[in-house]
DNA sequence: GCCGTTTGTTGATGCAGGTCAAGTCTGCCG
DNA sequence: CGGCAGACTTGACCTGCATCAACAAACGGC
């Protein structure tokens, strides 16, 4: 509600380097994780064209929302968002946390409205694309069409991960899964692996892994106390990157 | 393994009314529910064309293994299909049970390669649908790009469904939801929502859902006593709706 | 820099469901 | 029909995480 106030553009925080990610796809340092991956040259302007880049999203601002009219799934560009539905007596399940070059909203297409909403947990950029253009596109693109089937298929074994996860793992376990899946994905976009900042609060962490705020700060302390990762506040620093692996396989 | 022998037709027990589904799917029961759904009749054909029917799955039969090269979907026309995955530490994760009309398989297409096993938990027939004449053939045909990219969006939905499950709810909880979405899939194929033989065990069960051996069986019990339900063996029998459904809603 | 609000930490206690250990039932095969 | 293996149930006990409660630290607005 509060951040549905008229965009107020003074002062906003510097959008991590403009440079990082261009007005088309073709010099977006994001390509190779995103949608336009091993189109032609000319192909990827075609995509371009029906790409709508909006404004910044304001933290806490939503993208969507479950149950709205479906109509585009998005790219994001920078900061990160956190997709969630609300379960039938109206708790948050978090369903996943998008960083640059992923895609968001591929759940809304099979009954034309969103089955969850996204939200911004820092101030974020996004490429609308609309998905009635994307579907006309992907029929004479045969690569395009193979890429985003490739993206849904991905989207659908990440959550079965996240299932076996949540269905036969520990807290700790659910952590460091977490940390680590963080890691890999800031190491595509070549961040660093070991070090980073946690977009997201120690609540939604807990309902994204099925715990409470109080076990994830737990674990967060017992890592700490293990020397396995260095926690300060939302800083983390892996130390140790194998013990970390060995405690998503149960000890 | 002792599946793998070599196929004995002999004394094949009798396969739910061959009638039922047919070597095309113009006329295949399923069709509503299937692919071929809102597809013009002689767009029909040809997918027809493209589909393979082969021979029944035995009980325990592997339709797929995790790690196979990925070339086919598969929809069931008759039986029942678990896939599951091995975690890191052996364990088994069911990922979902698939019944008849329903697709299987699609998790295979990001990797090139199955991210699950799939086996019949009885003896099940299946139309295989090779990906590459489906990927040729959604290119000119809107409407099956459109129904293909819908059910794996609804895949999407589902496996975030059951994460939520598992993630917030009770082994009741948990329980009663599988019944009502057995009982809802047996609706959409005229079968009935009430009574039904579970084509898994305790043991399926327990493993989709998170739970050991001990609580299914402990919940049924409850369920049973409380007059919820009508438990024999695999023979279920919903005896009071409305409780079930409150069950899913934590009590 | 101060203050209220939000976010995170820590401790004490209880319980749902896991684990271990016997059984019992079912269905299958000779 | 009898005997055996796998599937299921039941009971006793234990443990990891939720819950409740109090507090501390960080953040954002003025």
């Amino acid at each position: 509600m509060t951040s549905q106030a008229p965009i107020k553009v003074s002062r906003q925080e510097p959008l991590a380097c403009s440079h990082e990610f261009s007005a088309n796809c073709s010099d977006c340092r994001l390509n190779s994780i995103c949608l336009p991956f091993s189109l032609e040259s000319r192909d990827i302007e075609e995509l371009d064209r029906i790409i709508q880049r909006g404004r910044p999203l304001q933290k806490g601002g939503h993208l969507y929302r479950q149950g709205d009219d479906f109509g585009s799934v998005y790219a994001v560009r920078s900061g990160t968002l956190k997709a969630y539905r609300m379960t039938d007596d109206g708790r948050e399940q978090v369903t996943g946390f998008y960083f640059p070059g992923e895609i968001v909203g591929m759940d809304g297409i099979s009954q034309s409205r969103h089955a969850s909403s996204a939200r911004a947990l820092e101030t974020s950029a996004v490429c609308e694309i609309p998905f009635s253009s994307l579907e006309k596109l992907s029929a004479s693109m045969p690569q395009l069409q193979r890429h985003f089937f490739q993206l849904m298929s991905r989207e659908i074994t990440e959550d079965q991960q996240l299932i076996t996860l949540l269905s036969k793992s520990s807290a700790d376990a659910r952590i460091a899964a977490l940390l680590l899946s963080i890691s890999m994905r800031n190491a595509r976009r070549r961040l660093s692996a070991t070090q980073f900042r946690l977009s997201m609060s120690r609540v939604d962490i807990g309902n994204y892994l099925g715990l409470t705020v109080e076990t994830v700060s737990r674990v967060f302390t017992r890592l700490q106390k293990s020397e396995i990762v260095d926690v300060s506040n939302r800083e983390i620093r892996i130390l140790d990157e194998a013990a970390l692996r060995q405690l998503t396989s149960g000890e």
